[in-house]
DNA sequence: GTAGGGTTAG
């Protein structure tokens, strides 16, 4: 028997060599299986061949295999489900899962996790529940695996823990994997306060802990922002003597960092002995959130230090380059993605998207969207963001139809993109279309952003008195945001008693917050109120805060400047000077008057 | 011969 009768003679050689000589090894053994020395029946070689197929990738050639074989037993129906897991051709395995239960072959423990863990990545409970259903009958309830294959699925799939808490209270001798399932059941649905319950619950039954469970233990705590706990731990994993472990110290970087303690951070990162590509990325993620330009710094090292960057890298680096507004280094970012072949990851071109709009080339942006072959629901609300940030309300609002008849269901989110574009835009009916569409088509109850994007919407256009009301048949609280909203457009048009009613909730729900006592004065100044003007700025100077000041950033010949308003930088400063009255020039020409009023009130005692 | 839990992006 050959085995390139299997398979056509290219998909034969595209096969590595060293699978191809076992490959036809295992199909000369089991031609001759009626030899004394292998047993009769299903080929133990194929099951194994299956495994080793799946673990390469080689889904198709495997499949080959399994069709092939004369006869299959239990064994080998399970190598061909959790090849199709391990490949995530889940809709496979189910298929797979079946088909075996129509042929008649009777499941076994493995059979069963294998199949959960498929449900699990599909997030499909009825199918979980269905192999649930099976295992009670099979009688496979005392299993360790199949128990937590459960537990995994049901924390999963379920609106709550709820049926993942009732399989573990079921299970009479936990082992290390059933609490730490539960503890990531809570943790990865953002319940970081639920995975430390039951971490603590663990300490406290003395249950056998390991490197599993003290990351994600740490990662609980990052999830709840706590330091004081993450250092906790962190003391915990060293005298258990995990600290050398490097999924673990990855965990715990990650946890400094997004604790905001980055000088901690850096300190940890050069005390480790073993770094690998994720302790890297981790690093430049945690930079990346707080101090862009060193996240860029961190990158070049890597690279020097000989390790390749992979998407998780290219996605922050490239959100650095965002925030700092860097054209011309997102394109060398860009270049480099293109160079590696990365550019079909879905998320990295979403970051490339946001990247470009944000940093003025909105038509990038879109060749990128355009070029992409798939797209999900963050590539569609990037591309309408840029869009609106840019002012095209018009290709926000003709993307948003096209994503909808290209069958993509909306979220809240990419309503708030569209709204956002088509309050700065002046689209006012068509975003009152889509807010009434969203409620009644999508059934998305609106929340306190929704609102605010629809005050903003109709407060832009001077329907003010609109606004107020929409505020007022709110069925809950607004908030500051909503409130903030109707303040801005009273200032922006003229009306002193509303804007007065709005400043004075804002103050109500946000006492602190400087810039808007300073519209409140500002009202009162304009109305030549002016002991009710010196009472604001006598309980400013009393509140002892400042406002924070504007900040503005510009690219000249590839170098960012970034300043306020007197600043004084140096050299450079007539570079600045000199693209800003240019800038200033061009605005004039286009007819536009600056507020000046504001300004002067502004900067007199608040920065 | 077949099965399990952890760390990085959006």
């Amino acid at each position: 028997m050959s085995t390139k009768r299997l398979l056509s003679t290219a998909d034969f050689h595209a096969i590595p060599p060293i699978i191809r000589n076992s490959l036809q090894w295992a199909h000369n053994s089991t031609a001759q299986s009626n030899t004394p020395f292998l047993p009769k029946g299903p080929s133990v070689l194929a099951t194994n061949l299956i495994k080793s197929y799946s673990e390469r990738g080689l889904i198709k050639e495997a499949r080959i295999l399994f069709d092939e074989m004369p006869e299959r037993d239990v064994v080998a129906w399970t190598a061909m489900i959790a090849g199709y897991t391990s490949c995530n051709h889940y809709s496979h395995a189910w298929a797979m899962f079946c088909e075996m239960v129509r042929n008649g072959v009777e499941p076994n423990a493995f059979t069963l996790s294998s199949a959960l863990k498929g449900c699990k990545s599909m997030k499909a409970l009825s199918y979980g529940a269905l192999v649930h259903g099976l295992a009670i009958k099979h009688g496979m309830k005392e299993s360790m695996y199949v128990n937590n294959a459960l537990m995994d699925m049901y924390a999963t799939c379920c609106v709550s823990m709820d049926e993942a808490c009732m399989v573990f209270q079921e299970i009479d001798v936990k082992n290390a994997v059933s609490w730490t399932t539960l503890i990531t059941g809570y943790t990865h649905r953002g319940d970081g306060y639920g995975g430390l319950r039951v971490f603590r619950q663990m300490l406290l039954e003395e249950a056998e802990l390991n490197p599993f469970s003290f990351s994600i233990a740490v990662r609980a705590c990052t999830s709840i922002g706590s330091y004081t706990l993450g250092k906790l731990i962190h003391s915990a994993v060293i005298t258990h003597g995990f600290d050398t472990n490097l999924p673990v110290m990855n965990s715990i970087l990650d946890m400094y960092c997004r604790c905001g303690c980055l000088s901690e951070a850096n300190q940890y990162f050069h005390e480790m002995n073993e770094k690998d590509l994720i302790t890297w990325n981790t690093l430049i993620t945690g930079y990346e959130r707080l101090d862009s330009t060193e996240s860029l710094h961190i990158f070049s090292q890597m690279e020097s230090e000989g390790f390749s960057p992979n998407c998780f890298t290219f996605t922050s680096v490239t959100a650095a380059c965002a925030n700092l507004a860097v054209l011309n280094c997102g394109q060398q970012v860009h270049g480099g993605i293109v160079h590696r072949g990365l550019d079909g990851n879905l998320a990295l071109a979403n970051a490339v998207i946001d990247m470009y709009a944000k940093c003025g080339s909105i038509s990038d942006s879109r060749k990128v969207f355009s070029e992409m072959t798939c797209r999900d629901l963050v590539s569609w609300t990037t591309m309408m963001i840029g869009y609106g940030a840019h002012g095209y309300g018009k290709e926000a609002v003709e993307l948003f139809d096209e994503m909808i008849r290209s069958g993509i269901r909306p979220d809240k989110i990419v309503y708030m993109a569209v709204l956002s574009a088509c309050s700065h835009a002046g689209l006012v009916d068509e975003g009152l279309r889509y807010f009434k569409s969203m409620v009644g088509d999508y059934n998305i109850t609106p929340n306190q952003e929704i609102y605010g994007c629809v005050v903003d919407l109709l407060g832009r256009a001077g329907r003010v008195e609109e606004a107020y009301e929409l505020i007022e048949s709110m069925p809950f609280k607004p908030d500051e945001s909503v409130w903030g909203a109707l303040l801005g457009a009273c200032k922006a048009h003229k009306l002193p008693n509303l804007g007065k009613l709005a400043a004075r909730r804002v103050l109500d729900l946000r006492p602190n917050m400087v810039g808007t006592y300073v519209m409140l004065s500002n009202i009162y100044a304009a109305e030549g109120k002016w002991g009710e003007y010196a009472n604001m700025r006598k309980l400013m100077r009393g509140m002892g805060s400042k406002k924070e000041a504007g900040r503005s950033w510009i690219e000249v010949r590839d170098q960012v400047y970034s300043f306020v308003v007197g600043d004084k930088m140096g050299s450079h400063i007539k570079w600045v000077y000199g693209v800003l009255d240019l800038l200033i020039w061009h605005m004039k020409e286009a007819g536009y008057v600056p507020d000046l009023d504001c300004l002067i009130h502004d900067q007199e005692d608040a920065t």
